[in-house]
DNA sequence: CGTATCAACTCCTCAGACAAGCTGACAACC
DNA sequence: GGTTGTCAGCTTGTCTGAGGAGTTGATACG
């Protein structure tokens, strides 16, 4: 099934290429609304939707009376994409990475607040991984790992590892199909290890832990 | 009243705030673009805009002859929005994350042409060191740093260091102006250094110097 | 030189018309 | 009964013309 693309997303694409070609530096202006109609053969309509869409990826500017200019040579990065196309082994050491110095900090900065977060996940980790779904359990597994994050009190890192969720979410729906023997189920200590080392600020071997643990994961899906 | 947005940008929000607040699930399909737009008191074309706009951040899919469908419950988090806004020293964690888990994977892969590369950057950053103005430093540094993360062979880890790098460059400008004595300049072995424990495969120690490297930047800063 | 005015240009919004595509209902057929 | 064909009524897609509103730079004036 081939799926015709319209003329506005056509403009927009052709626009794109043009401003990635290097036709017009940041900050240029674009020429009238009439003039880029004419020259692509659409309506003035359609270049203004073929801007908008555009705009809306920051990558035009448009201000009445002024006219439309370029903010950046290209789309930024759609994080979701380049997740959903990384290989799921380059995701889980892009996640080793975020969650590993995470723990660290976390061992110097956590509060009282982490730690009863440690607690609460922790326990509702444990009873899911005794009989509880597959999605209840990712859920459970996730939230631990998140109020990990969440103690080093860096909302880089916290946003990083929220963006980094819905892709290995998925992966973990894959692995535990494969998982025969739940051995992932059944590491409940090395969780509970991890939130022992950052309460008693032991920050190298947080760090460490949690390398151990995520390194099996990833190595039990490659 | 002042009107700081166009109608199509304002329309646009409005959506966006609906379709966050539950309004719609994701699948569902929008009411008509004439219903919206008298719902909205406005005219079809500007509607049309604001679902374009909408559809350039993927948050919309319009089908001719079937509707206009949501693809997520809000605008995926712009990477270099969340940079811009973030604290430093947090940026300069995250940076140092995926680098110094850059630094312990190339230790494992790097190969020849990622040691050639180690060489020309470095000699690069040396002279740059020296006598060159501010902005020609700093790209010579980055150069090095990313030479490194890139021979880790992991594409994302890759394309976060990129998307970090426009960040981190503004921050060394600051940074530079306040350091009187060129201690980052003077640090040209501390590079070398973590090259070395690269080329002989040393994973712990890159790391560490790695480590060691980047707090020492993050410290200069706060 | 500084300022005010203004004309030409730009984008913004609306309305109306028609084209193109999708969907579900219903009839015709096997 | 189950499948297929047809079609009316919906949807979005595109174009055009008109007028509104904001910006910019040239020009005239004090």
């Amino acid at each position: 099934m081939i799926r015709r693309h319209p003329l506005a997303e056509q403009a927009a694409e052709e626009l794109l290429r043009r401003i990635g070609s290097g036709e017009w530096e940041v900050g240029a202006k674009l020429p009238g609304e009439t003039t880029l109609a004419a020259q692509l053969g659409v309506g003035r309509s359609t270049i203004r939707e073929a801007v908008r869409e555009l705009a809306g990826r920051r990558v035009l500017e448009s201000r009445q009376g002024a006219g439309v200019f370029v903010l950046a040579l290209e789309a930024s990065e759609d994080w979701d994409k380049v997740l959903r196309k990384a290989d799921i082994t380059d995701v889980l050491e892009g996640r080793l990475a975020i969650e590993t110095e995470g723990a660290r900090l976390a061992a110097a900065r956590r509060t009282p607040d982490d730690l009863k977060n440690f607690r609460y996940t922790l326990a509702d980790r444990r009873r899911a991984a005794v009989s509880a779904p597959d999605d209840w359990y990712i859920e459970a597994d996730m939230a631990f790992h998140r109020a990990v994050v969440t103690a080093a009190h860096n909302a880089v890192l916290t946003e990083l590892f929220d963006t980094f969720v819905p892709r290995i979410r998925r992966a973990m729906v894959d692995m535990l199909k494969m998982d025969e023997e739940h051995r992932h189920r059944n590491d409940q200590a090395a969780h509970a290890a991890i939130a022992e080392a950052i309460r008693v600020k032991d920050a190298d071997l947080a760090a460490s832990l949690a390398r151990e643990h995520l390194s099996a994961v990833r190595n039990s899906i490659s």
